[in-house]
Parts: structure tokens; C-alpha cells; sequence
DNA sequence: CGCGTTTGACCCGCGC
DNA sequence: GCGCGGGTCAAACGCG
């Protein structure tokens, strides 16, 4: 007994558990001092480590915990010369000085214990008691991991809409400035489109909404449980609008309409269409949906499904699926609205989306009248990009982000590293370089100026369907590209994609920043 | 019996 | 004003 301390020996363990270790050890070992008493065998280890998750999840969460209740423990990396029988070359060991006095490990030298067999027994049975009970502290400390991650979750989500909400509100700020502007827009009825769709975004005016909280309270759903229990028979989400804001005619800034509807309404209109390849009449994303209606749509041979959301009792998000009518394996689904409710995690990256698109698609509109930051714009912008994986429709009745998941597996982008044409959620966040999703950013192609971050995000890209030429300012607005990337690749991340599309959120507001 | 789906009717906006 | 198409409602129906 050489040395008081928790000794590892690398051959004793697979390859895993080094990686494992040695992670350890790099990332900080912060776990609770009684996991200090531990001398593992390869099989008391694996017991421990009773399956390959608990060792990922071990892994990933070491460091969530680097609290200061836990110090870390004395890390000493020590090289020797092997004594041992069947190495001859020099080995590593991990020694973990706890300053508890723990048993003592045998690295091979001559200093065996085996001549003093009653104390090792009784060493024995109270390691594997202290086993025992690392064993429960380990599964407590796993739940309230889960448990603060579930928290982390829902802090990045609310920290991103109060972002979106900032953006919304400074070009909102703009808007005032811009009202001149807007008498020039209804001077020009020939551009119907993209007016109309513009002046979805003009009627907003400055809400008396934002002073709630930007959480995963629905901003419709005020509006629909008033419908709901005031307006009897109004016919849907789409009657609880008023003919201010529904109507083209109209485009007034400062609309009599009570301004928080209006805001509601509008931001209702915006969708995330999502296009996937699936034989399955359903693809489950991880809500509880309950079909209200279905329909045979013009021009298409397949009717197309209403559902709306049963998470919580007045949850305004609705949603549609219709299979394409070219290639009938491709299902459509469009989602609308924004849930009133938490989301489980696998729900959370697209409903957190559509109030992403909606909240872009609306700021994205708003600062000024020459269409800069307009949809339109927007798509216009990212014109080089070949393969369409997500498009902004500003054309369409309501202002829709589209993300074709089917073309990815065919056409990659030179620029842009690599897609899963088997996992579709598992498109690369720049997390971190510990995330296995990670992905080095490769030097950005020729290209206008506002994607030259858009790799840094995901293999997914924004075309365009409105064939103009940009204005040239417009490629002075790189920050909302990124957030768009952010936006349409987290329909296809990992419930992470919050953090990136709140660092996407950070970016564009540091360039309205800029040009303020 | 409760819950979810189906389906025809209805409402509304929009174009002609 | 009329017809069309999209969207929703709600009674009927089916299933567990």
C-alpha cells in the first residue's frame, strides 16, 4: 500500500471506460467526494456503470454539477516504468489523490495485499457498501440532473423569445420612424404580395402585449380562450380576426384594432411547413394531436388533416399534414401558432420554431418600407445557395417558413459539411467542441457577406422563391440569415437547438445594435 | 362509456 | 352577387 488514493490502471478497463476516465479528468472530476472511496474491479465497475447510457450520461454531466458544495478532486497523472508481468512498455495511471484513506490498489509491484486477507475482506465488503450507496447517490444525482436540465431547457427557451421579444420591439421603434413609409405602400397596390404580406407585419404597432412575458405562454392563447368563452360561434382562429387584420385593404400602422389581437392574429399566420420523407400516415413530434377536420385540397389527390394540439385545454397550435401530391411519400406538415403550455423534449425544438419563425417573420418585416428586411428580402439575401432546404414563402397567404427535409439526402452543399440522411434530428449545433454534433466550421465560400456565419450552424440553407435581384444593402444584414439558419435548423435539432438559436437571436440584435 | 376519428355542413374571404 | 376554396364545427360513428 504505496499510496492512499484511487488507482486506475488502464489495462483493467476497456477502451470505453479510459475514454471515459480520461474525459473525466479533462473535463474537471467534480463528483461527490464518496464516489472518492471507490476501488472498482472491471466488474464491480461495470455493475456501477450498468449500462452504456449511464456511463454517457455520467459523462455529459460531470461537469453540470462543478459545484462548489463538491470539490474536485487532486488529479495526478502518473508515468512509470511497469513492474507488472505482462507489460513491458511504460503504462499510464490515473491516480485520484482524495485524501480519504482508501484502500490501496495494486499497480503491480510487489506490494501485494493478498498475505493480508481479513482486513481486505472486511476492505472488501466496505467498498461495495460504499458502492451501494455511490450507486444511489450516482441515480439521485442523475435525477436531479435531468431535473435541472429540464429547467435549463425551458430558461434557454424563454431566454430566447425574450430576445425575439427585444428585436420586436426595437423595430417596432423603427416602425414609427417609418410611417411615411407605409403611405408609400398603399400607394402601390400592383405589388400585392409582398405588400400583403408586409402589411400583415405593418398593422402590428407597438404592443401592449410585451409587457407580459415572452414565455411559454401563448400570445394567441389569451385571444382564443376570449373568443372562446365571448364570442359565441366565431368560427375558428381564423374568424377571431377582425376585418383589420385580416383584410388587404386596410394597412393602417396605428389600426383601431385592439393592437395585442392584431398581434396575435398575425403571429398566428405565421407557419413552419415541414417536408419529410415518411410512409407513415403520421410522423410523431413528440405533442398529442387531435384531428379535427380534414379536407380535399385543390389540386392535390390526398386530403389534408386538421389537427390541433390536446397538450393543454385551449392550446391554440394547429397543425396540418397532407402528403405531396408529386411524390405521395413526402408528408407536409404545417404547424401554426405557439404552444400554451411545456413541451416535452422532443416536442420542443419545432414548436419552439414556429414561434421562432412567426417572431422572425415578423421582425424580419418590420424596420422599413424598401422591403430591407422583409421576407422577400430575406430570401432574396440568400440567393446563392443551391439546394433549397428551407424557404421563406412570403407570397403565400400567410408569411411560412419551409423546410424540405427530403432534399438533404441527396444534395449537400460543398459549403456545408455533412447532413443525416438517417437521422433527421440530428443536424450539428455549434454547441461546443464536446458535442458530438460539433462540427468545425469550414472558411465560408464567395458569398454575400450575411452567410458567411451560416456554417457555423447547420448544413440547412434558405432559398429563395422570389427571383429579384437584392438590393445592395441588403447584404449588410448578415445577423438574420444566421437566425434563420438557427431557426430552420432547429425544426431537425436536438431539443439544444435553443441555445443556438438564441445565440443566432444574440447576433442579430447585436447588428441592429450596430446600426442603431 | 369515454375518447378520438370521420364527414357533411357551415362560415368566411376572395376573385370574377 | 355568386361561386370557389380553405378552414372549422359538431353530430355520428367506431374502438378499446
Amino acid at each position: 500500500m504505496d499510496k492512499a488514493g484511487w488507482g486506475l490502471t488502464l489495462e483493467n478497463i476497456s477502451d470505453h471506460q479510459v475514454g471515459f476516465f480520461k474525459n473525466k479528468a479533462v473535463f474537471g472530476f467534480n463528483l461527490s467526494p464518496t464516489l472518492n472511496n471507490v476501488n472498482m474491479n472491471p466488474r464491480e465497475e461495470q455493475a456501477f456503470f450498468s449500462s452504456a447510457d449511464e456511463k454517457r450520461v455520467m459523462l455529459n454531466e460531470v461537469d453540470f454539477f462543478s459545484d462548489k458544495r463538491i470539490k474536485p478532486m487532486d488529479l495526478v497523472i502518473k508515468k512509470e516504468d511497469s513492474h507488472g508481468e505482462n507489460t513491458t512498455s511504460a503504462r499510464s495511471e490515473l491516480f485520484v489523490n482524495t485524501g480519504l484513506q482508501l484502500v490501496s490498489v495494486n499497480t503491480g509491484s510487489d506490494q501485494s495485499t493478498v498475505d493480508d486477507g481479513i482486513s481486505s475482506e472486511i476492505e472488501d465488503k466496505r467498498a461495495k457498501i460504499e458502492l451501494v450507496q455511490l450507486q444511489v447517490e450516482l441515480r439521485r444525482m442523475n435525477a436531479e440532473n435531468q431535473r435541472l436540465r429540464g429547467m435549463l431547457t425551458q430558461v434557454s427557451n424563454n431566454y430566447t423569445a425574450l430576445q425575439m421579444h427585444l428585436v420586436t420591439l426595437m423595430q417596432q421603434q423603427q416602425i414609427s420612424r417609418t410611417e411615411n413609409d407605409h403611405e408609400i405602400v398603399e400607394a402601390k397596390p400592383e405589388e400585392k404580395d409582398g405588400n400583403m404580406v408586409r402589411r400583415q407585419f405593418l398593422e402590428l404597432g407597438p404592443s401592449e402585449h410585451m409587457d407580459e412575458p415572452y414565455s411559454l405562454k401563448s400570445h394567441y392563447s389569451s385571444s382564443e380562450e376570449r373568443t372562446v368563452s365571448e364570442s359565441p360561434r366565431n368560427k375558428g382562429i381564423g374568424r377571431e380576426e377582425t376585418p383589420e387584420s385580416e383584410s388587404n385593404k386596410v394597412p393602417k400602422l396605428n389600426s383601431s384594432y385592439p393592437i395585442d389581437q392584431a398581434t396575435e392574429a398575425t403571429m398566428r399566420k405565421a407557419r413552419v411547413s415541414v417536408r419529410a420523407r415518411s410512409e407513415a400516415p403520421m410522423i410523431s413530434d413528440g405533442c398529442q394531436w387531435r384531428k379535427y377536420g380534414q379536407k380535399m385540397a385543390k389540386g392535390n389527390p390526398c386530403p389534408r388533416a386538421y389537427y390541433r394540439c390536446t397538450m393543454a385545454v385551449g392550446c391554440p397550435v394547429r397543425k396540418q399534414v397532407q402528403r405531396c401530391a408529386e411524390d405521395r411519400t413526402i408528408l407536409i406538415k404545417t404547424y401554426e401558432g405557439t404552444h400554451n403550455h411545456p413541451l416535452p423534449p422532443a416536442a420542443m425544438a419545432m414548436a419552439s420554431t414556429t414561434s421562432a419563425a412567426a417572431n422572425m417573420l415578423l421582425s424580419g418585416s418590420m424596420p422599413s418600407a424598401d422591403g430591407l428586411m422583409n421576407p422577400n428580402f430575406i430570401a432574396r439575401t440568400i440567393l446563392p445557395c443551391s439546394p433549397s432546404v428551407a424557404t421563406i414563402s412570403a407570397s403565400a397567404p400567410f408569411p411560412t417558413i419551409t423546410l424540405d427535409l427530403t432534399q438533404n439526402q441527396n444534395s449537400v452543399s460543398p459549403y456545408h459539411q455533412r447532413t443525416h440522411p438517417t437521422a433527421q434530428f440530428q443536424v450539428p449545433f455549434p454547441i461546443g467542441p464536446h458535442n458530438p454534433n460539433f462540427i468545425t466550421s469550414m472558411p465560408p465560400p464567395p458569398m454575400p457577406q450575411g452567410l458567411h456565419n451560416q456554417s457555423k450552424f447547420s448544413g440547412l440553407q434558405v432559398s429563395q422563391d422570389i427571383h429579384r435581384q437584392p438590393p445592395q444593402h441588403a447584404l449588410n444584414q448578415p445577423s438574420f440569415s444566421d437566425t434563420l439558419n438557427a431557426a430552420t435548423a432547429a425544426i431537425t435539432a436536438d431539443p439544444n437547438f435553443t441555445a443556438a438559436l438564441a445565440a443566432a437571436i444574440s447576433s442579430i440584435i447585436t447588428g441592429s445594435q450596430k446600426e442603431q
